[in-house]
DNA sequence: CAATCGATCTTGACACTGTCAAAATATAGG
DNA sequence: CCTATATTTTGACAGTGTCAAGATCGATTG
């Protein structure tokens, strides 16, 4: 039933060897020709399921996107005030870390800048990245909808703010800038305030 | 006067010439070879002013750091509250995402990650980078002992928490994720909204 | 002024990279 | 079986970081 000939689907062992390599050492020490040699392949051979190193990393990047979904949907609401808990912001900030520290190969191709800075993104991997992007304000727009968060709220103007935040914390956390892992915990707890109170105008 | 002999302080040359390359094509198209040919000297005429690539990287990094400080402590109070005014947060997030657009090619290598990643920075660069945190960190505290903002924030989480967001922002912005150059201003006006609120606890 | 010495630069070399063109091979359909 | 097509390999080329050895320059000293 294998759709490959000569190596059962060599474009997904491709990709799966590439993040573990990548993983291990890094994407500056990643070639095309170490990736070859550990598939046990010939140096050429990858060229044939990607046009590119690029579009090596933009797919890999791509199910990346496809693993990250997490806006489940499911929302606590606070019976005091009929709010969003403050528990849904606290778990969806745990999880975008969580993600992006547990799975920093992919989440680095992902926004690591350098494949956005070129602008020769796979137009799969734009689309995919959009959507991404898309289904979080959606995701506002619908609290927004049910009342579980302030009127005044622009939801695209919330989702680019907050996905700022989440997004240089996981910088700051995968790259240890500034700090160290026991900070984790600490640092989503005082950001999850932050957000959950710009989102409902209260105080915690 | 001057201290170099064959190439009138090649070292800054090379530094300036890397950096303007790098803005031009970026990091990725960067190498020492071409860096060297624009520069008028041989392929290894660099390396007898920096060790390495990564070395000459870190150089130019520094430098940003050194460009950097914007923390210049001057404060306007809210004469309604006592507290700090927002348009100091207002200027303060502005100039920060200015900065980083206007030099982008030193922020990438300032914060870009590859450098950190690899953990083979160089002892200056650490130093100068931690010291320019830390007089962030220092900056929001000052401000706390002249009861400018709450007394119940941590100085450092704060710092973490906020630095976060202004560099999401920047990367945001300067790799053009989600985002184009007309958001800018609404964007940082909701983020200084945000970090206003959370150091005043105020609502605008 | 000449000799020397250390700082500065160049030349040559090596292993490694991405990727193209052409040749080789395996598989599927007729 | 035989041919067309999908897949892989071999060979090649220009470009990369950087080391070792030599050449050259500037200043310092005798």
């Amino acid at each position: 039933m294998k759709t490959s000939y000569h190596h059962g689907d060599l474009r997904q062992v491709l990709m799966d060897e590439a993040a573990k390599m990548i993983r291990a050492d890094g994407e500056q020490a990643f070639s095309m020709r170490k990736l070859a040699a550990k598939t046990g392949v010939s140096r050429t051979a990858p060229y044939h399921h990607f046009t590119d190193k690029q579009a090596l990393l933009c797919a890999i990047a791509e199910e990346g996107f496809r693993r990250f979904m997490l806006f489940d949907g499911s929302v606590v609401k606070d019976p005091e005030t009929g709010m969003i808990a403050r528990s849904v912001l606290d778990g969806f900030v745990r999880g975008y870390v969580r993600f992006a520290i547990e799975n920093a190969e992919y989440y680095d191709l992902m926004f690591g800048g350098h494949l956005w800075k070129d602008r020769q993104l796979t137009e799969s991997l734009t689309r995919e990245s959009h959507a991404s992007f898309r289904r979080y304000v959606d995701g506002v727009r619908h609290w927004q909808e049910q009342a579980l968060i302030l009127e005044s709220i622009d939801p695209l103007r919330y989702a680019q703010v907050s996905w700022s935040t989440l997004h240089g914390m996981s910088r700051l956390l995968i790259d240890g800038i500034y700090v160290d892992e026991a900070a984790i915990e600490p640092i989503c707890q005082n950001a999850a305030a932050m957000l959950w109170s710009e989102l409902t105008g209260l105080r915690h």
